[in-house]
DNA sequence: AAAATTGTTCAAAACGTTTAAAATTTGCTT
DNA sequence: AAGCAAATTTTAAACGTTTTGAACAATTTT
């Protein structure tokens, strides 16, 4: 393996310059850059980044934890989330190293880990409100970037989505196209996302003085988009609109609509949010589905370099990046229908 | 962060002792050997993997690459390994770094994961018939550990279940129950696996004199096992006896089953082989399944000792495994039905 | 009592890089 | 041609560990 040495010894320079000249110092003379790039390539030089790490004091490494479900299903994002941020990190010279969660004491793992790994920081994902793992690494000042929202305002880089804005623009649209009974099929409000769009809900609807008597919580899978569904629409005085928590659930509770021979959007308005994971394409629904859209894939390269960024001493206030999710009309909203007069015209 | 040195200074030793010390050299005596043990508690000392990794010319890292399908779904067996793999490896300092593969070229993440990173070796798993990737990494000598077997006498250290057993085993129970029609079920024969699975199944069926015309191939998901299913039972000389290559395609051959109004095993006989992912338990069909058994979690600590173990000198021919699968009769298998004697006794 | 053996510890080199400080070369000014 | 500043390069230390060879001390052998 080629090093700095030997690419010194073999065009008399020292490893100094050398290694100036390959870090793109400003004090080496350009026509020596070009000797050592050149010398580089042909000895197909490498840096040892071993080596890099102990001087530099960092190890290059960042852990994250997945969360497995007790059913050993993989969370949906986590693929996503894997490519995007291993790719990102590459291009920052880091690694990313994984472990598995399957504890209940959500801080076990990172203390394990810490123990086990010399890491520079962590990437969190999916926060619950105030979450026990922030405080735990800010106690030990462990940096790391956090994937979501957690609390109101944060002492550390964050990136992620405004919920309050995905279901503030939901129940607009909903609202102004003349629905007054609009239901929420949220996530599970362990969730910090889920709790912000839940809040956000609950003050939009006060707003446009609507009531808040359909909301149902939980909604992971497409079945349980169905049987909230079901539940909602079979109700005493249904709703027009239904607002879900994903493009999976509002495929459960498309289904459930077509079961019950109702039309959308013609007597039902259906909107979600999209993470836009690969396997289910909102725009593919039938009617394509109006959606309130942030990629998740768009989350890693931000994700990687901002934490990258951070332990390059970047400070945490100007890591902090709230951004708006899209709203997407598409063919599952329309206009509330015509409220029924049983009495005949 | 305490260092060899510091617990040096403080007992008023060298940091080639206190080193000793810890790593268990006989030369040590045990009264230093108790105070070094006791002043690096004290202090809280870790050794630093960056300076070991230096030092031993070992980065401490093996990749592993993740196939991702065009659907972007994750295979069922990759939590399941990822879960195995972190744990057993770790045990041996050793951190699992990952890449998502989306590329078409099987060597090509590889490739790039070497130019990237320093890595020891790597885990490769799922392989096909003379795996290139396997040539790509002897060619280079790169270490590494196979998990499956993807040619006849490997050179390098494998493991996996025997592939051969698994058919032949599955066959012989039901010919020895007296079936004369028995069906494969098996997996995409471009993987190593499949491939042998059915050279040794058409083997064994020659050996019983049977017939090798209830082929089919490419199923891996329980939508493959219905129709499969039921296209054999649908055909004029339908099978009595079926073995699937996994339990989520059995699932999916019961079903058709059943939608076939027929029963198991009063009519037809079905078993699998069963890679005991955490998902689907066999032994909770209706009625339980008959499996080949070798659960995949079992895979995980030997693949990572056994890298490692490599990684330290010793010979691939030494590193060799190949396991037989356990043979576990449940309800599913069952005598043939007398033949059907349509003119009436 | 000297010599040999064994047990224990130490000093120093090595791994490949970065970086501060010192040294040298170059170019410019007078 | 000397003086000086700027540009460029070198020397050396540092990161924390492992490991070689030497040194020292304690013990045994002669």
């Amino acid at each position: 393996m080629a090093t700095l040495k030997k690419i010194g010894e073999e065009l008399g320079l020292s490893v100094a310059t050398v290694s100036r000249a390959l870090n793109g110092f400003p004090e080496v003379k350009e026509a020596t850059r070009q000797r050592v790039r050149e010398a580089a390539d042909r000895l197909g030089y490498r840096p040892n980044r071993v080596a890099q790490r102990l001087v530099t004091g960092r190890s290059g490494m960042v852990g994250m934890i997945v969360k497995i479900k007790p059913d050993m299903s993989a969370d949906q994002t986590f693929f996503e989330m894997l490519t995007g941020l291993t790719a990102a990190l590459s291009e920052r010279e880091t690694d990313l190293v994984l472990a598995v969660d399957q504890a209940q004491d959500p801080v076990l793992p990172y203390q394990r880990m810490l123990e086990r790994d010399v890491l520079d920081g962590f990437i969190l994902n999916a926060p619950v409100p105030d979450d026990p793992r922030v405080t735990f690494l800010q106690e030990r000042g462990i940096p790391f970037v956090l994937h979501g929202q957690d609390r109101a305002c944060p002492s550390y880089p964050t990136y992620g989505i405004d919920n309050f804005a995905v279901s503030t623009d939901s129940v607009r649209l909903l609202a102004q196209l003349g629905h007054r009974r609009i239901a929420l099929i949220n996530g599970e409000v362990s969730a910090a996302f889920a709790r912000d769009r839940l809040t956000a809900f609950e003050a939009a609807m006060d707003t446009f003085g609507l009531g808040k008597d359909l909301i149902r919580t939980g909604a992971t899978l497409e079945s349980h988009g169905y049987s909230q569904a079901l539940d909602l629409l079979s109700g005493e005085a249904p709703p027009t609109g239904i607002i879900c928590t994903s493009t999976v659930v509002a495929a459960g509770a498309m289904r459930a609509i077509r079961h019950l021979g109702l039309h959308v959007p013609g007597n039902v308005s259906i909107m979600a949010h999209d993470d836009a994971l690969p396997h289910t394409r909102a725009i593919n629904f039938e009617p394509a589905l109006t959606v309130t859209r942030a990629p998740m894939r768009d989350a890693c390269a931000p994700l990687a370099h901002m934490l990258v960024d951070h332990l390059n001493g970047k400070p945490a206030h100007e890591l902090q990046v709230m951004l708006r999710a899209d709203l997407i009309i598409r063919c599952s909203t329309g206009p509330a229908p015509k409220p029924e007069t049983p009495d005949g015209p």
